[in-house]
DNA sequence: CTGCAAGTTGAAGTGAACTTCAACTCAAGG
DNA sequence: CCTTGAGTTGAAGTTCACTTCAACTTGCAG
């Protein structure tokens, strides 16, 4: 067992594909050291550092974020525990909003399973409208963040 | 108070831009009947329509599904009750779905501040990896149903 | 009737997140 | 050594979900 893995390990034990490893390297989210032959090689610990990525997208944060927010934990070296906690804190109010919205969309289909929905006025995604319509123009800010 | 709305109107009260209001309506996602000169007018009805849609894609939900699902209300007329409440109960396990997930990794996150998830065996979002790596290769499927 | 905001079209542009391609070079088993 | 699968690059292509543009036409308030 070495600790350096070749992109193509990183992409088995990752799910991600090659070309997305290379694609997130140029934008800066990982990073690697090369062979004498100019292969890459990653450490062991990219693999946790590429799973973050990949939850933090499926979530729905762009990869420019997700860059901003590592970059944060010291530049280039494996997080401390510390700097760890520190972000994960704060992604997980991230996902708990996320949860909020969904579970809130959720009761509101419910409210319309209930009310048929074709009538009327007591439907909350129905009136939902009017309220995103009263909060200014653009498109509907579900997933917003001020 | 008519019951046809204009574009302006439609795109004011659901938040979503006319551009795109008529992109949906090129992939088939609501339509419209049209004045002598042309103009687009709305049933009132497109408002629930474009509600469902808007809060479907941003449950990650790409817009050919939300057609395929709204096409299967009977083509082209006003859901009767009856076909809300069934493709209510379908994205409602939809929601379930996405709602159980984003809580597991909140969950695996948790763990991961609480064991430093540099020491690792014990991390969830860590060996998650391997777990996924097992399934064959491909983008991580967390959001793939089958 | 006129002025002008609002609407129409098809085509082209945008940005995010990748993938594909061509034309190589590297690394490791037999 | 040699073959072959894995890796390298920059540039271009792809998909999704829209937006923007240019060149018009409509509809309604005054």
């Amino acid at each position: 067992m070495q600790n350096a893995l070749t992109i193509g390990e990183l992409s088995a034990r990752s799910g991600v594909a090659p070309s997305a490893l290379r694609y997130y390297e140029r934008l800066g989210l990982i990073w690697s050291s090369r062979t004498g032959g100019n292969q890459r090689r990653y450490e062991r610990a990219m693999l946790r550092r590429v799973a973050f990525i990949r939850v933090s997208a499926q979530v729905g944060i762009p990869l420019e974020e997700i860059r901003a927010a590592l970059a944060s934990l010291g530049d280039g070296r494996t997080p401390t525990k510390a700097d760890w906690t520190r972000l994960s804190r704060a992604w997980r109010s991230r996902l708990d909003e996320r949860i909020a919205l969904l579970e809130k969309v959720r009761d509101q289909l419910d409210d319309c399973i209930g009310c048929g929905c074709l009538s009327l006025k007591s439907c909350g995604l129905y009136n939902r409208d009017d309220e995103l319509a009263s909060k200014g123009p653009g498109p509907v800010k579900l997933l917003r963040r001020d």
